[in-house]
DNA sequence: ATCATACTTCGATGATATCCGAAGCATAAA
DNA sequence: TTTATGCTTCGGATATCATCGAAGTATGAT
């Protein structure tokens, strides 16, 4: 038996099309928490936990605890690397479903961040409200006005079934390809969802990028004067 | 879910411990028959059937059908690189099982990578032709000088005939065991292939570790400045 | 104090992959 | 033609692993 240092126990690790997803959310450097990184790869709270105890284990993965939360990151520059040739492997081989470029610019594009949106349309869009006065922002939270409460309540949103949850209502959350802020919490979720439900935005299968459909970009266009070039 | 190209199916693969065996015994470039791959692999020749055509139907491997032998070898040299790149990832864990102390010297010597020289003879002979200003290394390739041109083609390297192949020409490999770059592309499998020819090294029949013949250290020596203690 | 959130452990289930014996096919040697 | 060799397919036993529901711990918010 020929026997290099075991690559196979680092390769099964990234064999699982789950913890995959995980190690490729990041991929960016950015630390991400566990139920991120649950959502990234399409399972539960608990099958994630175990995937980030084995990724934990093996020494892929570094993580701080932070309050409640578990902040996860690639351990180091080695592992992004040998990941960084697999993927030059994967891309050449014959079943090329996507290249890593459109992807990218999709991603930069729009996306979701957990359950709201980000990338050019997420920070696009928390601007405009912010622009429309819906919005202020600050440190640590966005304040709703007014006029920012008739308009949400509009688009769908319940104020007093989103206050009776405990989560944070509306906070801004830094991006990490356009560095600006955009709206996350809950009040940032219900927007995502208003958007959904309305056609205006669809879900790729295969990663956060998003789709902005015909309709989308119309309303986009009148309704919030947003006009993202692809 | 995030997906990169399908690097967790290319992983899976990598992932089995057989496979990962019979395509250890691949790297030194030579194409081996399944027999003796299944053999490497500790396997049966009924499981490497079934390891090989998968390895087969990914693309990691192409085969030489000659008489009722079948002669398989890695398809390119990205795998070898990707391959390259795990181990290095596997080699800072924290997992000493070290099973083949003895041969690892041997392997830390002088070996082969896919077709290109790596070890400390590997990265010897980088620096050698560095040094010589024959070569200048670049971010993601190697410049050749017009010296270089010279001499790469007294060593009898076609350059016309190697830049009508699709392959990358000269490009830094970073070896798992040094730490260090080392040439790969066609180029440094061109500069391999001259040594074996020219009687200086020799392959050990157990793994992809080199044998440095007396002619070989003579040579290295004079024409290199290569004195590599054992 | 009370509730919500973030994450974990445990247990059961179902899916999948490895593995080898038996048998078959193809080529080469006798 | 007969026999041996290299390799493959088939079938079924076994083992492993991902997955999620249920339930638990810990932290934070109110």
């Amino acid at each position: 038996m020929i026997a290099g240092p075991n690559i196979s126990e680092f390769a099964a690790l990234l064999g699982d099309p789950a913890r995959t997803s995980m190690v490729m959310a990041l991929m960016g450097g950015l630390a991400l928490p566990a139920t991120e990184l649950a959502f990234a790869a399409g399972v539960t709270p608990q099958t994630a936990s175990s995937h980030l105890k084995k990724l934990l284990a093996a020494g892929l993965i570094d993580v701080d605890k932070r309050g409640r939360h578990k902040y996860y990151r690639l351990a180091n520059a080695d592992i992004a690397a040998a990941i960084e040739a697999m993927m030059q492997v994967a891309s050449n081989q014959p079943n090329p479903k996507r290249r890593r470029a459109d992807n990218e610019s999709a991603m930069r594009l729009a996306r979701t961040c957990y359950d709201h949106l980000a990338g050019r349309l997420g920070v696009a869009v928390t601007d405009s409200l912010a622009g429309r006065g819906y919005i202020l922002e600050e440190p640590d939270r966005f304040q709703i006005t007014r006029q920012g409460k008739i308009f949400f309540t509009g688009l769908g949103v319940d104020f007093e079934d989103e206050l009776k949850k405990r989560r944070k209502f509306a906070y801004p959350c830094l991006d990490w390809s356009e560095r600006r802020m955009h709206m996350a919490g809950s009040l940032g979720a219900a927007v995502a969802n208003g958007f959904f439900t309305r056609g205006w935005l669809k879900r790729r299968a295969e990663d956060r990028s998003l789709i902005i459909t015909e309709s989308g970009r119309t309303a986009l266009s009148k309704q919030f004067g947003i006009n993202l070039a692809v």
